[in-house]
DNA sequence: ACAGAAAACAGGAATGATTACTGTTTTTAA
DNA sequence: TTAAAAACAGTAATCATTCCTGTTTTCTGT
């Protein structure tokens, strides 16, 4: 049975991910235990990643860039996306009931919901005079 | 200067994307057309849909199995991603705007937003009767 | 504690969507 | 009509992600 065993770089991984707020890519998660765990494998993050989403431990949260960005915040909240700086920030709530009821009264099924916008944080808009 | 040109490929490839509601992947462009036009390319396909993007008359919708879907009704508008049957369903305006009201008096700049529900759809879950 | 079975892993190869490159063809504007 | 720009085909390259194989670790029952 997949994820029935004990594994201490699963461990390491899951907190790397849970510890930041950065919403990071497997690559990124691969590069800050490299040092502390040398001879761990970048397939061993995506796999575990993997993982982490069948257990609903983890979330997508966007595609930035081409690479799949990740969250252990798995409650229920929307995200912006800088496509200036590729920043990738918390939000709350999307509060979209009134959509989701009418789908629910049509027979679909909903399992999960992905609200993003994309645009220019603060810092960007602020840094660029342009 | 890049779309200045005319192109009866272009018309055809847009042409394509405008007149389905399937939300398609740039493959499934190509494979529509290639009949009618045997000497198209693929690379094609993809040049102009990134051209349509850059000029704001397609917008991606969503990225299914590592494909990404996309559209020509660019108006503003939620999506229903069927994970059994891969179906991209239209759904009506996301009404987000009490969460995009706090972004903007926080300084950011919203450029699109990407509304898209995951599930099972009434058909699937008519067919399946797990 | 030990042995066998299952799970997890490293390291590297394979996959597959997308992009880049090069030489050719088409379009445009004078 | 002609030369420059744009678009293109066909193919190679890229790059995130997944798969594969042999090895190591963990677990379970004795």
């Amino acid at each position: 049975m997949k994820g029935h065993n004990f594994s201490s770089k699963r461990e390491a991984i899951y907190k790397t991910i849970a510890s930041t707020k950065s919403h990071p890519s497997a690559q990124w998660v691969y590069e800050q235990l490299k040092d502390e765990i040398p001879n761990l494998s970048l397939g061993t993050v995506y796999r575990n990643i993997a993982l982490f989403k069948e257990q609903g431990k983890v979330i997508t949260v966007a595609n930035v860039n081409g690479e799949e960005r990740i969250d252990a915040d798995v409650t229920d909240h929307a995200h912006f996306v800088c496509e200036c700086c590729n920043k990738v920030y918390d939000l709350n709530s999307s509060e979209l009931s009134p959509l989701e009821i009418g789908l629910k009264n049509n027979g679909f099924e909903i399992t999960r919901r992905n609200v993003v916008f994309y645009g220019k944080c603060r810092d960007c808009k602020l840094e660029n005079v342009n």
